[in-house]
DNA sequence: CTCCGTGCAAATACTTTGCAAAGCG
DNA sequence: CGCTTTGCAAAGTATTTGCACGGAG
């Protein structure tokens, strides 16, 4: 199979596992318990190619780091500033599609965020 | 005034007369024209803090620049793989606000982002 | 005099890249 | 065997930070 690697087999297994939304480093040290002697460039070279070709999204939410999801279908991300966590909220239509089309944009993905706080860090303050 | 300097005077002014959604480095060198020995430490702090405080948007499109923009109202993001450019589109109402709010989450901004194909460069090739 | 923002430059840290070795077909 | 991917480590680079200085009131 073209592009195929234990590697990225190991990545992929990793990403479908998790609700949440990791980082490269994160992923890194979860699939070192798959595969031990893997290297942190190797994480990354799979992790850029593979949201190239769009079989995983690459969301940044400003904190710094890169953060990547599973489920490439439209959904919204909710980013609390508080514990930096980031929640996924379904949306009913991708309404950045037809808007964008209207404009002569032919969009491929959309990245939906929103900065706020969350429930958790709402209640227990 | 709190928070007054002739260096983010400076800087808001830059930002709200361009179409574009600078980067850092590119205010920098504008403001540079008006405070030629600005520093681009100030340049980044200033940033910083006036998106912190809501008077700018910060946004991420992952191609690892940071840019900016001086229209803080909820409006959608076209960035186009190909130039780079990223035009704004009108958007209706902030769709993401009342998801958000479903789910316990409290907004306070919104970013909606679309990566594709621009339509100059879609006529152009 | 006191405080806050600045300028300068060094430091931080995420991510990328070069290259030789290893793996798949 | 030829081509792709890996591991390792070094390099690259956007951004942050420490500290002494200077301006505003």
């Amino acid at each position: 199979m073209k592009n195929y690697s234990k590697q990225r087999e190991a990545i992929l297994t990793v990403l479908s596992q998790t609700d949440t939304h990791p980082t490269a480093n994160w992923i890194y040290e979860q699939v070192r318990e798959i595969i031990p002697n893997i290297s942190l460039g190797t994480v990354y070279r799979n992790l850029s190619q593979l949201s190239q070709d769009g079989d995983i999204l690459s969301i940044n939410v400003g904190d710094g780091f890169e953060h990547f999801d599973y489920d490439t279908s439209p959904h919204a991300h909710l980013h609390c500033k508080k514990c930096g966590c980031i929640h996924d909220a379904r949306l009913e239509n991708d309404p950045l599609a037809k808007v964008a089309k209207k404009t002569g944009f032919t969009p491929e993905t959309t990245i939906y965020v929103a900065y706020g706080i969350c429930q958790n860090c709402n209640t227990n303050n």
